[in-house]
This record gives structure tokens, sequence and C-alpha cells, in this order.
DNA sequence: ATGTCAGATGCAATCTGA
């Protein structure tokens, strides 16, 4: 099962980017960030060509601001909009949804801004950040996955230059510490446990040729319980989506998991555009293992 | 030199958010 996470900054601008990048990459989930639609412009806009190809959806938007999404081909089901009880600004906002995706607990986040530290949208992002780890406790850890844009780079190793961002959010201990209050309900950071040593970005600023440059940050977390770590197969950032026309200033995270344990592997489909195999001409030699 | 985008307002150019 592939799983991914992409702050698309707009859904609607980048349509012409997400469609083939669903073609080319073909994840069963899909954690949307950033779409900036409210849920019935995003139903005109996609629900027909993600059931082309094979997508149920969950979105959680609103009109001009923030907005998440799950797109799951391996079942959506237990769907919750928001975080219960969480705090607003001063309303609450689309920053966050969840579904239970092949067995799999998905939750997409947006997690906020902070703007300054120390502001009033700074005291929000770290309140709304201890909301989610509530949540996440309540249910069941070593199952579930959250995925998307937290607006943090948990470490120094994780920003082009720490001292580029001195006295900026995204860096600070109280942001550190709650991010790391979140992975202490037991989830696992499973990108930077693969490439424990690289230079891995998610995010380049569109200004002033950072991403020609390679100077980003590793903002967008796939968080997962025990559970589905064990079951990574590969974790990786798809730098390709950055490049080119009309991209996002983020580029998706993939992570693909193993079969379950248990064998129950989730309903995996051929994708529908895929040619079937032709029954009784199967070349591939046979093996044992 | 906040150098780029995206959304809004409201029709041009400037504001906000990131």
């Amino acid at each position: 099962m592939r799983l991914s996470t992409w702050n698309v900054n707009s859904v609607k601008q980048r349509l012409p980017r997400l469609l083939p990048w669903l073609d080319e990459r073909r994840p069963d989930v899909v954690c949307l960030q950033e779409t900036k639609l409210a849920d019935g412009a995003f139903d005109a806009l996609l629900s027909g060509p993600l059931a082309e190809r094979g997508y149920e959806v969950a979105a959680h938007g609103e009109a001009q601001w923030n907005g998440v999404a799950i797109l799951s081909r391996v079942g959506l089901d237990d769907v919750v909009a928001g975080l219960p009880g969480g705090p607003g600004f001063p309303h609450q906002e689309a920053r966050a949804v969840a579904a239970t995706c092949g067995g799999v607990r998905v939750v997409s986040v947006y997690v906020p801004n902070g703007r300054e530290p120390d502001s009033d949208h700074y005291r929000y992002k770290l309140d709304w950040l201890a909301t989610l780890r509530d949540i996440v406790a309540a249910g069941d850890p070593a199952t579930t996955v959250v995925l998307g844009d937290v607006n943090i780079a948990p470490t120094d190793d994780d920003v082009f230059d720490p001292a580029a961002y001195a006295g900026h959010t995204h860096v600070t201990a109280p942001e550190r510490a709650a991010l790391a209050e979140l992975q202490g309900v037991g989830l696992h950071d499973v990108v930077r446990d693969r490439w424990p040593d690289a230079r891995v970005f998610t995010y380049w600023d569109y200004r002033a040729g950072m991403f020609h440059k390679d100077l980003g940050m590793r903002i967008d977390l796939v968080l997962a319980g025990d559970a589905v770590a064990d079951r990574v197969k590969a974790a990786w950032v798809d730098r390709q989506a950055r490049k080119g026309k009309g991209p996002s200033d983020h580029a998706p995270v993939i992570v693909d998991l193993d079969e379950a344990p248990d064998g129950d592997i989730g309903p995996v489909v051929p994708p529908p555009s895929a040619p079937a195999a032709p029954r009784g001409t199967a070349k591939l030699p046979q093996s044992r293992n």
C-alpha cells in the first residue's frame, strides 16, 4: 500500500500537476493540504477525475484558506473532519481530516504556521499540536499514521541553514517539543529513519531560486505508529513534482508499506486504466521466493 | 531589495498569508 502526502498550495491551481502525478505515482492513499476550496467546490472540480482513478474522497475545506483531504482507493471509513475539541483562531479551521484506509488510521494535517514566535498564532499552533497528540493517543497509535505539513523542522538537520531561521517559527524549541510530544505517543518519523544522514527537504520557498539551490526545509512528515512503521519498505520525497511549470512550493512524500502481517493487504485492486494481463500468458519465471 | 505565488477586492493595484 502506497501512502502519500502533499501540500498542493491550492488544489485548483495545482490540478494540471496533481492529476498526472496520481497517474504516474499511483498512490493508494493521498493526504492533501492547503486545498483552499470549500467542500462543494472541491467536489465539483475533482469528484469526476478522482472517481475515474478509483479514489474515494474525504475533503474538509473552507472558502479561501487551509483545507485538507484524504483520497483513497483502499477504503475510506469512519471519517472525522477537524480536531474535535481543538482550538480555533478564533474559530476552528479546516486543518485536519482522518479516515481509516486499508486498515490504517490516516490523519491528514495542516498544522498552523505560527507566524511569529510568541504571537497568538504561535500559541494557537502549540495548542493545536497538543490536541492532535491527545486525539492520536486516545485512539490506537500503533495502527495510526499522521501525514502532512507540520510547519516544524524536527531538527537543525532539517533546514538548509539553522542560522537563517534563528528567531523564526518552524525551528523554535517549544515547537520542536510539541512535535516530540506528538511523536511520543509512539509515532516514527519514517523518512528520517530511512535516511538518517541525508539532506532531505520537502519545502522550498518560491523566491530567489531556493529550489534550484536546494535551500529548503523538511516540514512535511509521515509519522507512523509501530505496526505501520514496521511495514515501511520505502520512504522518499518526490522532488520531481517540485520541478517544471506551475509546481507547489512543497514536494510530495511517498511511503510504501509491505502487506500486513495477518495477510490482509486491503482491497488492493488494479488501477482502472491499467490493461488487464491476458490470462494464461504469464512470462515471469516461477520462483519459490 | 519578501526577489514568488495564491486568494481577495473589484477592475488596477494593493493587501494578506505563506
